[in-house]
DNA sequence: AAACAAACTATAACAAAGTATAGTACTATA
DNA sequence: TATAGTACTATACTTTGTTATAGTTTGTTT
């Protein structure tokens, strides 16, 4: 499998000549190219889940509160594509595969880190101090 | 203006007495709530066009690449409603009302710079060394 | 008075994302 | 033969997000 492209809509923009306003564009667009590649309700917990180790699917779809089977499978199809995730089959009997992060998937977690930190000092702004 | 609450379906998952399987959903709710305020394809580049200095609508209309009026109007009324960005007017003649980030909002600052960072070495991987 | 600018707002249309439900293929076990 | 486990996939549908287009208000310039 090949790695998705980046949107070609994100490659417009900003010729080298073009005033860059305040260097701003320069940090919109890989920003954006990496919440594309992390895009909808799922890849980022589905990522988290196979930090805590490798993960078959039925592990995975209990772990994930409120994940369906079809989300699961296709977003972990497109983590994989994007060389996040792989994919290993084992020919026992009944057959079992099992998931885990690739290096590359690895590297997303300082990033995730910060989400995280972030995150949870907002809830707790916003419960109250809970 | 009130703060969004954090939505109430994101409340539900784990009682304290639940098995937290590897403790991720701990570490996924938090990244969940995170992805709920920055939500939508707008919001980062909005943010993070503020944090290059205050600017006016039309200022950013032009320096946020595609992105259209209703979308920043839509989406700036989002982030005022979570406190991320302050609204000033001025009554001066014609009017000028101008956005800021509000201390607040340049809390995300670690985490936009984790996404930039990221973002930057998926571009440059994938677009073969660039 | 006519045209223009800033900062939006309304409406409708369309596209993408997500959900619900069910079903498949394989094998094992009762 | 019937039931169950694992790992999905198909279809249809609903919801949400985004875009396109045009219009509003207040005031300015010509």
């Amino acid at each position: 499998m090949e790695a998705k492209k980046i949107k070609e809509a994100d490659n417009q923009s900003v010729k080298p000549q073009e005033k860059t306003h305040s260097g701003c564009v320069g940090i919109i667009q890989p920003v954006q190219d990496a919440l594309y590649v992390l895009s909808g309700k799922w890849k980022l917990p589905i990522i988290i889940s196979l930090t805590f180790g490798n993960k078959r699917f039925g592990e995975m779809s209990k772990e994930i509160p409120k994940i369906t089977d079809r989300m699961l499978s296709k977003e972990l199809r497109e983590l994989e594509m994007n060389q996040l995730v792989k994919r290993t089959v084992y020919d026992s009997i009944p057959v079992v595969v099992e998931y885990s992060l690739t290096d590359y998937g690895k590297t997303l977690n300082p990033a995730i880190e910060e989400l995280y930190k972030w995150g949870k000092a907002h809830r707790q702004r916003i419960m109250g101090k809970g």
